[in-house]
DNA sequence: ACTATTTCCTGGATGC
DNA sequence: TGCATCCAGGAAATAG
């Protein structure tokens, strides 16, 4: 389940592989497609475009796009007069926006690659390669920007500073950690992070966001920090068939302190974890460390 | 304006 | 062994 450090490590793998590629052509699978932009739009805006950088925004993939000098001859025909700036692609910047969902993963292949079950979008790259977008459980979505304009909500969370941060939960009544999954908030922490940072600041999930001191939610604003970038170093957490572009898999999980350790000693007290479902997820805690 | 709940989807795990 | 049922999760939609 792809949150933030996932989603960063794939960026990152994709931006060393395809930057600089050229998409030529574009399929989409014909079933009713996991698509946020009309399907027409997606294939018009990728085809023909040179991609100029992979990057992360909250749990989105943004593929920066520009349509380089010869597929704008070739799209628009050589009279265009829109095609006759100096050469700067800038002016033709697009994005393709990927959010994975659960398990939507993309791949960089050969082309005689076997085409997996539920592979919904095939790019065919100028390389020769593909990238190839699959999701067996489609909670995954795939838009475009033509203007590249795209905005991912909330608040980076490695980016806020700690003001903001303590900020964002003033009035809530909702729970810690359905406040911490609410993406206008902040963007890129999911259930696994939560709770991990829940965990080292010490807060029950279920403790009204507004009921935090100033020193408990500076103390979260470090944890969440802490464990994100924990997280980015060890290649993000493999649960399930999580692997990264290149397909190796991350090494987080083998940090996590309550995640999927229900039942489980406590790593600081022994006591059993329990896990309780908040707002629909399933959330684990210490309930002799998190108060 | 908020908050809580339901829905989407499929593979893997569990139960009888 | 086989079939049914449950569960996981992000975010949009819906309900309160």
């Amino acid at each position: 389940m792809p949150e933030l450090p996932e989603v960063e490590t794939i960026a990152r793998g994709l931006a060393k592989r395809v930057t600089g590629d050229v998409i030529e052509s574009v399929w989409l699978g014909s079933k009713p497609e996991p698509l946020k932009s009309p399907a027409r739009q997606i294939a018009a805006t990728l085809e023909n475009s040179r991609i100029s950088g992979v990057r992360r925004m909250g749990k989105h993939i943004v593929i920066d796009l520009s349509q380089s000098w010869t597929a704008s001859r070739k799209l628009r025909g050589k009279s265009s007069h829109k095609s006759s700036f100096k050469g700067d692609s800038h002016s033709t910047r697009a994005q393709w926006i990927v959010h994975l969902g659960m398990t939507g993963s993309i791949l960089v292949c050969a082309p005689d690659a076997k085409v997996e079950k539920h592979t919904h979008l095939i790019a065919k790259l100028a390389s020769g390669r593909e990238l190839r977008f699959v999701d067996p459980r489609r909670f995954g979505r795939l838009s475009v920007s033509r203007n590249g304009d795209f905005e991912a909500g909330g608040f980076e969370p490695l980016d806020i500073d700690r003001e903001e941060f303590v900020a964002l939960f003033r009035g809530r009544k909702t729970p810690i950690k359905s406040a911490l999954l609410n993406q206008k908030l902040l963007r890129g922490v999911g259930n696994i992070y939560a709770d991990e940072a829940l965990f080292r600041a010490g807060i029950r999930p279920r403790r009204q966001a507004a009921s935090l001191t100033r020193e408990r939610l500076e103390r979260l604003y470090r944890s969440v920090q802490e464990v994100l970038k924990e997280a980015i170093a060890l290649g993000g957490s493999s649960i399930s068939d999580y692997v990264d572009a290149d397909g190796d898999e991350g090494f987080f999980q083998l940090q996590h302190r309550v995640y999927g350790r229900e039942g489980e000693a406590c790593l600081v007290c022994k006591t059993p974890v329990k896990r309780v479902v908040i707002a629909g997820r399933s959330s684990h805690y210490c309930p002799r460390c998190q108060k």
